[in-house]
DNA sequence: CTCGTTATATAACATATGTTATCATATATT
DNA sequence: AATATATGATAACATATGTTATATAACGAG
């Protein structure tokens, strides 16, 4: 009985993320996304009981865009992947990085996380290329990981500028050296 | 022949940077800090001709603040103490390190910019400690501010949270491993 | 003491933004 | 074809915030 939808929930979500994206989401507002719709606001209220809804509705969307990145499946190691991932989502989407990982208000870098199961696994892998103890390996991964964020940021704030092939090889490069950095204390 | 002032600048401003170093420059507004100061508005406004103005005047009392951590002079070699610093600022001043370094419209972290005379410099003196070349230390200074920056940044999302002595344990071991790795391989 | 200058308070205006009330209308069901 | 109802446009309301117009009053110069 009621006349077709012209705006489905779908379209408005696409559009508010592509602001965030690019603006943030400090300049999303009903008006402006109405404006990219060709739309008045009540689509979007229609469609959500609030802007703050919407906004959880793409804070959702760029979670998985971030993970797409994680589960990219290459023929480099998986160790290394990761780390090459992280850093590619935040010079491919700086703003969402910075939404996801520079604010305190989110969940903290998941990769950073190591007492889940998941963690575990990827300190376990890690044993295996580096042939370091449990608990030794655990504290590889936190310096590892505190570099690749490190890169991640910078990249992210567009405070210097990496190709692709320059961030592989920083990583590398470090990781390799902070190894037999390592090793080499121990004797 | 007129009334004496109730309200100075500088009280105005000191307001403003506590509002800032609490909650950041998104909760800084005219009646925020005419509440504070027990005053209306309209001191604010005699005493900076806009918002803009004073929120400028603030980022300039962040970045002093930034300066003060950054000159301290300990026991401590000034290469290493010159991280541990930038790690403090973040520790003590999440928001503001956020502020400076973790947005793009500011300027880059100076500590990283070594294209200017005193990055030249404290190239050189890190040459003295570790005995590279020139463009190698240029190179291992580069490894070391991107781990600096990844703990500071960590620390300033709250993300991990760390005792200064781990702090400088983990800064001095990772640098001392990353040193001998990079020798190692050289050979 | 009187007066002119200017600091301050009050209140208003302008704009931005979230939200909603009201009305018109398209369309599936009857 | 008539109707009930969800969809959407228009316009309004509420609030937040920057900014300013106006009035008041304090205080030093005369």
């Amino acid at each position: 009985m009621p006349p077709n939808k012209k705006y489905t929930k779908d379209e408005i979500v696409n559009i508010a993320y592509k602001i965030v994206e690019s603006e943030g989401f400090e300049n999303l507002n009903a008006r402006r996304i109405a404006k990219e719709l060709n739309a008045s606001v009540q689509p979007i209220f229609h469609n959500f009981t609030s802007m703050e809804e919407l906004k959880n509705t793409v804070y959702e969307k760029i979670y998985e865009t971030y993970q797409n990145y994680m589960e990219r499946v290459t023929e480099k190691p998986a160790y290394k992947q990761s780390g090459l991932s992280y850093i590619q989502f935040a010079k491919d989407h700086p703003v969402l990085f910075k939404i996801l990982f520079m604010k305190e208000t989110n969940n903290s870098p998941e990769s950073f996380i190591i007492n889940d199961s998941e963690g575990e696994d990827i300190i376990r892998r890690g044993q295996q290329l580096t042939g370091l103890s449990y608990e030794e390996q655990k504290k590889f991964h936190v310096k590892v990981f505190i570099f690749t964020h490190g890169i991640a940021c910078l990249l992210a704030t567009k405070t210097v500028k990496l190709e692709e092939n320059e961030i592989e090889e920083l990583l590398t490069n470090t990781v390799l050296e902070l190894l037999k950095g390592y090793k080499e204390e121990r004797l």
